[in-house]
RNA sequence: GCUAGAAUAGCUCAGCCGGUAGAGCACUUCACUCGUAAUGAAGGGGUCGUCAGUUCGAAUCUGAUUUCUAGCUCCA
């Protein structure tokens, strides 16, 4: 057989080898360095056995494909110390993750103490070297093996394993788990690892199985590579917009007043503000929307129709629930879909009217579970710019090709575009009951939004059971500075709603018709939109959304009233400015400039004032130097007015 | 909702084998009126998240509760 190489070069062997045996005849070292294989561009393990033609990549320690090896390898280590320390510990799985691994364990829970006992017992186990091998067994012969174990959590992946399925097992000197690898040869080559937390976790992620622990950890090549990635999750807890917004005094919580619940201080609403008066204005003046204006809440009655009573009533507040009295039972809105839909049945409409685009930037109230709130990203109140779109079906293709570039326009002049992928929201096939309509209606309307976003190039993936209950959303998510990923913007196609409430046009036949309604976002939630431009910006946002813009720094009180002029220049070109009166050292009003992360500030003194100058600082440009007030005001505004996204500079 | 951890001054934190609280920064006042990263001095500020219990006595021990954090589950 013969065996093309990385660098096009040809091995010739007459019978079978492993990966690992012909790593160690091109070169010991290199022997020393695999870490897998890769046969026709598939990462496989160091013990696979070739016997015919392949192209082979011997991925090494250093290739950035090594690190799931590794850190597979390195859960499994987990796993024996965990046994070791803790015989009665049942395991179950420890897959590689992005940045890390995990393993989860039947046991009690795990204190940070245990944690670095067992990060010991790790480097014990490392030390002594272990070689690494594999061997299979036949189904029945293995669900015995690990009954005899005593692993309940193994024998019912086995039994779940599919019938022809190969099942491996790798042992490192006594220790031996299920797995499919692959694995290093010898745990003597894990060279850096870190054991991060523990937490609670579900076995198979389902909330009625067993409660077990999870380890998380990480693994990398080289030492450097693991303190470095230690710091940058360091650093991502800098940007946390859950404590980095709350220092800036953007937003705060309070305990009488609730979970989820964000109190915004005048910085936080200025910001939010800027973002809102501007999406509104986009979408009136460029984009066809006309603005409504609806109930925050409703009676039963409303969300029996919707649907929201049998699938969302969990998700919901609802008001007068046990009165006696016979008061109406109410529900504050969770969504404004149907709100809209009244607004649109007021007037009977004609082809000519559609599309028919209702947006209102609309408060929402949702009854989330304790646990799930978070900073505000997950808040039971919060306001979205949400509207719908009531057309036709021919008009449906080109509606929401608008609709993506709306959202695409509006992260594009966030600044952050690139945080963002797209993903197709499918229906769960095997939870139909949380579903409306049938298995016809999801996958027409799946394959729609496909063929949209494939017809405009837009590369994304596809999510089971993601799917809102009446029909498929274009959801485009962002990870936070801890990689949780969040909904940003969602366009979902409906193609049942408008029958349920009556919803008609009169076609050009004079025939009433049924339209189809796209729900859709252009901001999402001003709240989770905020926490992502903190994060993302580690709060030196653009100048136009800074809720401070410009702040004049005085060199004595004796330029006060001059500053005031200036202030009063700026302030009448909508510039958001504050003075620094205070009789302190300038460069201590600076050093408070800077901490605030002001886009600029400007000083003023005699001479400034002498010739009606200011001097111009920035983050972006550092000192600019003595320029004419009505020229300062005149390039801020600019500024503003073009949203520019300006480099920082480095300090 | 689940598991674990946490809550002390505006912020960051110390105190904790039980004897009713401390530091730095911030704030106020006074002096200084200053040119690109911290002027000096003095002062004010906390029923130690809340409610119970144990105790002669609780920030410290116990229980409950609220809020926060991580992860799980959930996210129409």
């Amino acid at each position: 057989m013969k065996i093309m190489l990385k660098d096009g070069s040809f091995k010739e062997y007459s019978e079978a080898k492993s990966v690992y045996e012909i790593a160690l005849d091109i070169s010991e070292g290199l022997a020393r360095m695999a870490c897998a294989g890769e046969v026709d561009g598939k990462v496989v393990d160091l013990r696979t056995v070739i016997d015919k033609d392949v192209t082979l990549n011997i991925i090494t320690a250093n290739d950035p494909a090594a690190l799931p090896v590794i850190r597979h390898t390195t859960s499994h280590v987990l796993a024996e110390a965990v046994k070791r320390l803790r015989p009665d510990a049942k395991v179950t799985i420890g897959p590689s993750i992005e940045d890390g691994f995990y393993y989860d364990f039947l046991t009690d829970p795990f204190s940070r103490e245990d944690l670095d006992a067992l990060e010991a017992e790790m480097k014990k186990i490392i030390k002594e070297g272990k070689e690494i091998s594999r061997f299979t067994l036949p189904r029945e012969e293995a669900i015995k093996f690990m009954e005899e174990k005593g692993e309940p959590f193994k024998v019912e992946l086995i039994k779940d394993l599919p019938e022809d399925a190969e099942i491996s097992f790798y042992d490192q000197g006594g220790f031996t788990d299920l797995c499919a690898g692959p694995h290093l040869m010898s745990t003597k080559n894990i060279k850096a690892f870190k054991l991060i937390s523990s937490s609670m976790a579900y076995w198979r992620g389902k909330s009625d199985r067993e409660k077990l622990q999870r380890i998380y950890g990480t693994a990398f090549n080289k030492k450097e590579e693991l303190e470095a990635h230690l710091q940058k999750l360091e650093d991502a807890k800098m940007r946390d917009h859950n404590k980095l917004g709350r220092e800036m005094g953007l937003f705060l919580t309070a305990d009488v007043i609730g979970q989820g619940l964000p109190l915004f201080t005048p910085k936080g609403t200025k910001m939010i503000m800027k973002l809102q008066r501007w999406i509104e204005d986009l979408e009136d003046n460029e984009w066809g929307y006309v603005r409504t204006r609806t109930p925050l809440m409703a009676k039963s009655d409303l969300y029996k129709i919707s649907g929201h009573w049998d699938h969302y009533m969990d998700g919901m507040f609802i008001l007068n629930k046990d009165a006696e009295d016979g008061k109406e039972v109410m529900a504050l809105r969770p969504m404004t879909c149907p709100f809209q839909y009244y607004v649109y049945m007021n007037e009977q409409k004609s082809y000519r009217d559609l599309p028919y685009r209702m947006s209102e930037t609309s408060t929402l109230f949702r009854n989330e579970d304790s646990g799930e709130m978070h900073g505000l990203t997950r808040v039971r109140q919060f306001t979205i710019t949400e509207a719908h779109i009531v057309l036709t079906p021919e008009q449906a293709e080109e509606e929401l090709t608008r609709c993506v570039d709306l959202a695409h326009f509006v992260m594009k002049t966030l600044g952050i575009n690139g945080d963002v992928t797209y993903r197709l929201s499918k229906w769960d096939p095997n939870n139909k009951a949380k579903y409306e309509g049938d298995e016809n209606y999801w996958n027409s309307t799946q394959q729609y939004l496909r063929d949209v976003m494939n017809k405009n190039g837009i590369v994304f993936t596809e999510e089971d059971g993601e799917a809102a209950f009446y029909g498929p959303k274009i959801d485009i998510q962002a990870k936070n500075v801890y990689g949780k990923e969040d909904t940003m913007v969602t366009i979902q196609l409906d193609c049942s709603a408008a029958a349920k409430f009556g919803m008609y046009y009169i076609d050009e036949q004079g025939n009433k018709a049924t339209p189809w309604i796209i729900h859709r976002t252009s901001m999402g939630c001003y709240e989770r939109t905020l926490a992502w431009l903190i994060e993302h910006y580690a709060g030196k946002f653009p100048t136009w959304l800074c809720p401070e813009q410009v702040r004049i720094l005085t060199i004595s009180e004796k330029y006060n009233e001059y500053a005031e002029k200036v202030k009063a220049e700026l302030k009448k070109a909508g510039v958001d400015v504050t003075v620094d009166k205070r009789s302190e050292k300038i460069g201590y009003k600076i050093r408070e400039a800077r901490l605030a992360k002001l886009p600029y500030w400007v000083i003023v003194g005699e001479q400034e004032q002498a010739e009606n100058l200011v001097s111009v600082s920035s983050r972006f440009a550092g000192n600019e130097g003595q320029k004419p007030v009505a020229d300062f005001v005149a390039q801020i505004v600019d500024e503003i007015k073009n949203k520019t996204i300006r480099e920082e500079v480095n300090e």
